[in-house]
DNA sequence: TACAACATTAGAGTATAGTCTATACTTGAT
DNA sequence: ATCAAGTATAGACTATACTCTAATGTTGTA
């Protein structure tokens, strides 16, 4: 598919999708049989990563390290042992993601009692 | 305090404070006797605050949003209403980050059981 | 009194992540 | 053939959140 069409399927602004091609999180292919254009191509798994870039970058990720979990999956330029790593310490650090949110919320619900019990 | 030492206790640069305190985050307060200088002065309420501001920044909330929060405990520019419904909000947007995050974890799982496996 | 350390303000510069504009070429429906 | 809609590239612009520099004044200790 075209960039339009993969814009549409995804709710990704062309601009945004070439941002991120520039970026390096994904990467269309030319069709080199057609002389008249020099179009990208897109498929499926370029729909599912942006799919993963929108949820990655919600959860704080940023694109460099949203280009470091591609890699380590869709990719080769990593060993297997490198790959396993990355995301290994990605896991570690959502875990520390979990800690920090559930004690924002202790504290957030605790300024709830103190502005229900006029402490403040 | 002076702003030296409440960056000494807290850990965020002196330009950082001031950059908080344009954005209305904290206030200093200027010693009405002294005319000699036009220092600030700080108490432990304000350090308690850049705390605060450093756990809010870390789950992702922005400035804006780390502000409103601040209006709601501290001060007084929000009824009562206001200030819980603000809360509240705040704790369902935490909510739906510990959720984003923990189906994030998911999928970071399956990249690691693929990449054990051999499937990418 | 000298002077290093600290204070203030205004404004410039940086990094990240887009978002938009201009220019030029291609495609597809009428 | 025409023309709106789509595509590519380069580069300008924006918002957020700092981060730093310059200029200038103040304080406290030797």
């Amino acid at each position: 598919m075209l960039i339009n069409e993969l814009s549409k399927m995804t709710g990704i602004s062309v601009h945004t999708i070439r941002f991120y091609e520039k970026s390096g999180l994904i990467e269309g292919r030319r069709d080199e049989t057609v002389k008249s254009n020099n179009y990208f191509h897109y498929d499926e798994e370029t729909a599912e990563k942006l799919e993963f870039i929108t949820d990655a970058k919600s959860v704080g990720f940023t694109i460099r390290e949203i280009g470091q979990i591609i890699d380590a999956w869709y990719n080769n330029k990593f060993s297997k042992q490198e790959k396993l790593e990355l995301l290994e310490q990605k896991l570690i650090s959502l875990d520390q993601k979990l800690k920090e949110i559930k004690a924002m919320k202790k504290q957030i619900s605790q300024f709830k009692e103190d502005v229900l019990n006029e402490r403040c």
